[in-house]
DNA sequence: TTGAAAGCGCTAACAT
DNA sequence: ATGTTAGCGCTTTCAA
């Protein structure tokens, strides 16, 4: 007893009018004369007809999902962005086939791959890094790619971020205010360019301009790693024998790691080691003392790299490729 | 400059052989000899044709694409699952289209149609509640779907769980050792059966065992709120008020919430107030002092329910259709 | 306003 | 081992 499928032939048959006929009132052309759109709603909806959207898609050439590709689901961060992107996506009748890539250029490239062969009309890329292969991957296609909460040093694909090099540049301006000198950096590897190329320029930045000489020892790369949680934890033993007074922080979850394994060894927050972090995932509020951080917009990270998407999907003109979104800072109990 | 599409045909066509012979190389079929094999595969490099998954789908009826439904991506319990669903599809070759429901009905089974329209070859859902409406969507349909960490009293589909009774009881009865006579209960909204059927029943079940009279007061259902941790920091002075001293919280968010609050009303944790929360995500042990919990294999229970809706989409049998992971009481510092 | 018909790119019998 | 061919269910000219 298979369930028989009805196609809009179907439909055009039992309504005594030919399947062009169907598809318009399905697609809500107007070309139709009231009369018969109603006859056929009517008979559409005796039969429960649904359109297939595989075979719309075969015909039409647009299947309406769009590809995100994202590092990992579990981390607030990017897992923020997606909300913003499913939802905007929802608005514009897209769906999204999420890929999992673990930020290994293996994985991002094989994703991107099936993603294009299942012909979606456009995809979305967050990762920590763009390495030439990657670019040349995105290049290859005509399909429109948008990269959200994540930079390309060059700029080939639009995107949208927020200033990274101004916000840290700031917190740590912050920091040295508030009367530290030597100010940890740390972040996620140093090969992946948010790292290097803008988020430590920041902090280079910062430094000059208050004329503290920029010490090596205190840039801490962290290599990639199943759980910052705990790896930051484990920093803070460092962290005191290099008798560091602050730190920035470029992940929340590191950054709580930062806070719980300080105050482990008794280092009390902020009196004697002050933290900014850099996503403001809701983590930073629920951890005691709660954390400052560089506050970013990330649900319209998403949102707004998802809108961007469509209108390039469109082929409407877009003014600017590469967005920046405000940032503020938000001094919470991390920092005097 | 449109890019031209290779189809294989062209590849067939330059390859001096068959549109079946090329389909049956792309699919790894091993009726080909390996001489033709490499011939195609050659024109296939030199082309760099790339099979139309949407074509594909149309002509077998599989799209090797599951849908997922979840509330909110963003949610660390829900988001776990998730993970454990995309890397068990990713093995099978599977990829999913997520898609955010927020636990409402309404967006449910709109969201339901539509990843049935998009021809799915299964589905995943994810909700706090099974509704006799949803129930009568999933049963109109022929495509598989699996439940994952969420429960169906009527048992219609196959799921995946832990024992929610059991460890609500066992969790409750460890806070009754522990000298605790007046134990909340905290859940999400009473109205969801997995609150009322399920985590109070092992509340009351724990209470009556030890002889201790139910006390309607001691139970919060929170209705749903964007916020669980605001909402679970302001339940703190009713706690203090009801001279309540231990609860059994059911999410992670509300439990981390409660723990701020109280510890905000200057009470110690565990001394005064214990507590046990229920999903053992990453956040029960960034927080101070870290939260006794009910550990789920969150992973699992994701990665399982795709193990079962792969078998059940190849038309295997399976044994057990509402299968039990197992879970453990953490014992961590929320608790004497 | 409506219909006829040619694909979209592939798979899956069925032949050979 | 390979080829032929008829769809899969829809959209989209083109004509009427």
């Amino acid at each position: 007893m298979e369930k028989q499928t009805v196609t809009i032939y179907d439909v055009a048959h039992k309504a005594n009018v030919s399947m062009a006929t169907v598809s318009r009132v399905v697609n809500g052309n107007s070309n139709v004369k009231p009369n018969t759109r109603n006859k056929v709603l009517d008979v559409i909806n005796q039969l429960k007809y649904h359109p297939n959207a595989v075979a719309r898609g075969l015909a039409s050439k647009k299947t309406t999902t769009v590809g995100v590709i994202i590092p990992d689901v579990t981390d607030m961060y990017f897992a923020s962005l997606a909300r913003g992107i499913d939802d905007i996506a929802a608005m514009y009748k897209y769906n999204i086939i999420l890929a999992n890539s673990d930020g290994k250029e293996g994985k991002e490239i094989h994703v991107l791959n099936t993603l294009l062969a299942k012909q979606v009309d456009g995809i979305i890329f967050m990762g920590n890094n763009i390495t030439d292969k990657l670019r040349k991957q995105f290049q290859s296609t005509s399909v429109p790619i948008v990269l959200a909460g994540s930079v390309d040093i060059k700029e080939t694909e639009p995107s949208i971020n927020i200033d990274y090099i101004k916000a840290v540049s700031e917190a740590v301006n912050d920091l040295v205010q508030n009367g530290n000198q030597k100010i940890a950096f740390i972040s996620g590897p140093l090969n992946q360019d948010i790292n290097s190329k803008y988020r430590l320029k920041g902090y280079r930045y910062a430094l000059s301009k208050n004329h503290i000489t920029y010490d090596q020892q205190l840039v801490y790369g962290i290599k990639h790693s199943d759980d910052l949680y705990k790896v930051g934890e484990k920093l803070a033993q460092s962290l005191i024998d290099n008798h560091i007074t602050a730190a920035i922080i470029s992940d929340d979850e590191l950054a709580v790691g930062v806070l719980n394994g300080m105050k482990a060894h008794n280092v009390k927050i902020p009196q004697d080691f002050e933290i900014i972090t850099s996503n403001d995932t809701k983590l930073t509020r629920m951890v005691r003392p709660q954390l400052s951080s560089i506050t970013q917009p990330l649900y319209d990270i998403g949102a707004v790299a998802m809108r961007l998407l469509t209108k390039i999907m469109d082929n409407k003109k877009i003014d600017d490729k590469n967005i920046l979104l405000h940032y503020r800072l938000v001094k919470r109990d991390s920092t005097k």
